[in-house]
DNA sequence: GGAAGTACCCACTTTGAAGTAAGGTACTGG
DNA sequence: CCAGTACCTTACTTCAAAGTGGGTACTTCC
């Protein structure tokens, strides 16, 4: 149980050394989830996508889509061109990814309504 | 669109000041994504559930059922009996976002060894 | 009687994620 | 000819998340 994750092992979230849990940080991180959500509806440009994605920073947009790349979501095209232009797109796994935190990015624009009321609650419960 | 968010506004997780973001936050941090994900099978008492999620230290699964519990996801049954009892389950919203963030983490368990995969090659093409 | 289990809280320190700022290149528009 | 756009990279700094270790209060087990 305490031993490190070897090649054949079943893929566990609840295993502290699986690299599942990695992966799925990757795929949760701050904007690595808004980057997915975005890149879903269409691919994206760097600067547009830094516009679209309100409040990321051109080095975090940057290192985000390095990873997410890395892993095999995202797919780059830089065109050899003056000025550069680079284009973002999903992979199909990309696209799979995407799927599981747009519904969830809905989802929790549809609750967050409800959670906010369910704050106020447990605050003044506690006063 | 710097506009910082008001009561009516239009959830939306691409908007820097949206309280969406902070609620996905909440569902989508390390430990919160695990501790749904466990609470979705059964009820859990706390230590149970410190030893079902792999690596989590006390202060951080105290602290996460906070937020969650503050948030309405979770619910805590605090028995006063000695040794103290502490029952931890889903609320209906808890429910619903233990079912997104399960399907993800499922998912995640799936593909991660194609994710293995494709670092490996990322990494080879650059060396 | 000492150890271990139960469910925490608190203070302290460390780590790493993220923000800020600047640099670089090659162009285009005013 | 200077500003601005485009797509980054690097260095420095900050700050929140997380880990560490202690304490509590009471009980059962050996």
């Amino acid at each position: 149980m305490e031993v490190s994750w070897q090649p054949g092992m079943k893929m566990d979230v609840n295993a502290p050394m699986c690299p599942s849990r990695g992966v799925l940080e990757h795929v949760t991180s701050r904007w690595g989830v808004l980057i997915l959500i975005a890149l879903k509806e269409r691919s994206y440009r760097f600067s547009e996508l830094r516009r679209h994605v309100g409040g990321v920073s051109e080095k975090m947009l940057a290192q985000t889509l390095q990873t997410l790349e890395r892993d095999g979501f995202v797919l780059r095209d830089a065109q050899p061109v003056i000025p550069p232009r680079v284009d973002y797109s999903l992979t199909e796994l990309g696209e799979e990814a995407a799927a599981q935190v747009a519904a969830l990015g809905r989802w929790t624009e549809r609750r967050t309504e409800q959670v906010l009321k369910n704050r106020e609650k447990y605050d003044e419960a506690r006063t």
